[in-house]
DNA sequence: CAAAAAATATACCTATTGGTATATTTTAAA
DNA sequence: TTTAAAATATACCAATAGGTATATTTTTTG
């Protein structure tokens, strides 16, 4: 069972989560999130070190969050061909999804960390490079099953996989226009259907 | 000829452009300006209305700047098909342009600007939409003239080249890895030869 | 239920924020 | 070269920034 200061620190990482992902580190003030939580400054400064801990707290949970979804989706099915697809079908509804989250945390926090924040940056990195190696698993493994060509590169097509991906996000979110999603993700269906089976 | 001010107002935008697009709006402060200038405030306010305009014209000038080298490059041939390699070929060298740049400004600025300042939130959209409907004019071009497939939709393809470019800039430069823009260009050479001869 | 411990609120700190009124200097025109 | 105009510097403003020491309240434990 969570003590009651377990659940004030739950709390407010999922209170302020959305606003640093909307904002970035800079751009969000302690006033906002003590507006936000309805909680003062010592409760904060009580719970996380300083501002930094608190907005990589945050962005871990939204990260976490948004695979768990991925894992889950990506689990309907057994076969490394149905796994590819249902990822491109999770991201089909990543837009509306990921605005419940204030948006794409890998693509806002990496443009943001950028030149700001080194522990924010590296996280954003480890994240990146989890989902790429999800991505070159699940291709290996149908290539280990016979269900993908054993003569493409796992890790190449991952990386090609998630840039479009990611440049998709960039353009919907951006544009407001759910069509880079749909439009990419039947290009991406393309590509495993003719160049990975 | 250039007045003393008009030179000061051209010095200034040319050497806080970077510093907005490296560091966003938000995080970058009048103080960063006056001590990258050498200027006072009095001097920069006489020259710009706010912070906002400021940064506004910076990100003109940097796209300005892009765009023109991209149209340059480009029109180093008359063939559509040759332009359009000529521009994977332009973004096979964007990594280390950009970084003279402070990165890429629709990569940057999108994603900053999008909570935190809708003038320049529109400015990106705006410069989007010129460089989709470039690509666009090419491949129309191409069609015309029998070099480009006439069944694949302009639009469609302009939007799918242009996300897999911003997907790989992001991609490159947040991983400081610049496999993804080399090996994402490979890709577009690929779709061109493949799916729009 | 009382006491110790933990969590939160209050009040405050210095530094910095974007911005401005005015004084001073520099530029351009006569 | 003088003078009017334009540009820049100085000195200031109120508001807010992140952060902290301490008082108060709440929670946990014996």
């Amino acid at each position: 069972m969570l003590t009651k200061a377990e659940q004030t620190t739950e709390f407010i990482i999922q209170t302020v989560a959305p606003i640093f992902n909307k904002n970035g580190y800079a751009a969000t003030s302690l006033s906002d999130i003590t507006k936000a939580t309805g909680l003062t400054k010592g409760a904060i400064y009580g719970n996380f070190k300083n501002k930094e801990e608190l907005a990589v707290a945050a962005f871990n949970a939204t990260v976490k969050n948004m695979l768990r979804r991925i894992t889950d989706h990506q689990s309907l099915s057994n076969s490394s061909l149905e796994k590819l697809f249902l990822i491109t079908d999770f991201y089909r509804n990543y837009y509306n999804y990921s605005q419940e989250l204030g948006g794409c945390p890998v693509l806002n926090m990496g443009v943001d960390a950028k030149h700001q924040n080194p522990l924010l940056l590296e996280r954003v990195r480890y994240t990146i490079t989890k989902i790429k190696s999800n991505l070159a698993k699940i291709i290996e493994n149908g290539q280990k099953h016979g269900e993908i060509n054993s003569k493409i590169d796992p890790i190449l097509y991952a990386k090609r996989l998630y840039t479009m991906i990611i440049g998709a996000i960039f353009m919907t979110h951006t544009l407001e226009d759910n069509s880079y999603l749909l439009e990419t993700m039947d290009q991406v269906d393309e590509i495993i259907n003719n160049e990975l089976k």
